[in-house]
DNA sequence: AGACTCGTGTTACCGCAAGTAACATGCACG
DNA sequence: CGTGCATGTTACTTGCGGTAACACGAGTCT
């Protein structure tokens, strides 16, 4: 019948399509973030067109990439989020969690993060219309949890969502400068990311001689 | 003589280089990041060589371009942070600046943070190698306030470099979410944020049903 | 069987931007 | 005057993203 067809033909493109995927995840994480199109297709066994006929353009190819990476990352982060804990504990959970990941594959994340960082010139992946969202999803949904769980009285709702942005904002530049330097363990970076998040800035003594920071 | 002579010479490069920086600028304004070479060379009336000759590459452009930028945004960073205040109102006046910065000139912003978001292809300047450098030194001229000015018991300085740092990167991606959705004024932002800094998320209360974020 | 479609694959090309070599010109200095 | 030397040019190479145009193979319709 055509549906049967229609469906074999879906399965099987689908098939090819993560498949290309995989190719090029291989390439992306050998060559760094301005891998081409060329090598991607060489990587595949094929040559460019079919990739420009299954993403589009190099965009798509793009979007595609991060989206797998991004949800997985997404899902995790999730987890830890929804574990049976008190606050400062999935905090922390959450944050190492991230961590974790950026620290297991770090390839992946500047792919994701910093695309066009690589050895030669500038032709990479763009970052702006990617890097974006990933920051942004993560973000938006923690801004959902903090405004599921938490009280905090009128106008909870931008809050939350400046709080979830903001929060995703610290956990990503402190990681990032983290993950370059290496400065302490990521067990101490995250109690000093959570310390930060419970006040202790606000709460610590001024140094002798000045009015304080 | 040699000495006077060679002084001439390096008022004049320095004096074309500056016109030549001043000229990009206006392209980079208005055709946004991904002006090529080309057209920075015509605003300027010259053509692409000479460009190379005084910046290198166009990364070598980009880097004396965005030092500019940057070392503007950080000295007024740095006036908010010194005022003569007590430590919630710098923090907000430093928030305040940061974003007064991002909204009056937000595609010099974008230019300095999303390089490579222009309209076709992914022609641009690249980002990795040289955002960073602004969030990064953002975040270390931070830590160094905050270890000068408080008092953090051992560990003090590790724990003020994290905390530059993420700090710096919740200014960085709250203003960058707010900057493109506009949810509220930068007040009100301002505000939140500060309030995020000072311990509300520890504070707020559990939503009713829940063990609470 | 033979024509038709359609997905998959190819080679060969266009356009465009980065970056470079080689050549021209104006100006100070011996 | 000729010799450096900085400043400027035109014309080129290389390498990328992206796109025709064509070729083959497998199922489908009549």
């Amino acid at each position: 019948m055509d549906t049967t067809q229609r469906t074999d033909q879906q399965r099987s493109a689908d098939r090819r399509r993560r498949e290309l995927l995989e190719a090029a995840d291989r390439v992306v994480l050998r060559d760094g973030p301005q891998a081409s199109m060329n090598a991607i297709a060489a990587e595949a066994g094929i040559t460019k067109p079919i990739l420009y006929r299954h993403f589009g353009d190099k965009g798509g190819l793009y979007a595609a990439l991060a989206k797998r990476h991004t949800d997985a990352l997404l899902d995790s982060l999730r987890a830890a989020l929804d574990a049976p804990a008190d606050r400062r504990e999935r905090v922390e959970a959450t944050l190492d969690t991230y961590l974790s990941a950026i620290e297991a594959r770090p390839q992946v994340y500047r792919f994701l993060m910093h695309p066009a960082e690589g050895s030669q010139s500038d032709q990479g992946f763009d970052v702006g219309k990617h890097s974006a969202p990933l920051l942004r999803r993560m973000g938006e949904e923690l801004a959902q949890v903090i405004e599921e769980r938490l009280d905090l009285g009128p106008d909870s709702q931008q809050l939350a969502r400046v709080w979830g942005h903001g929060i995703v904002g610290m956990m990503h530049a402190a990681g990032d400068w983290w993950l370059g330097e290496r400065p302490c363990s990521r067990a101490a970076l995250v109690r000093s990311l959570a310390d930060l998040l419970w006040g202790r800035l606000a709460a610590a003594g001024d140094r002798v001689g000045g009015p304080g920071f």
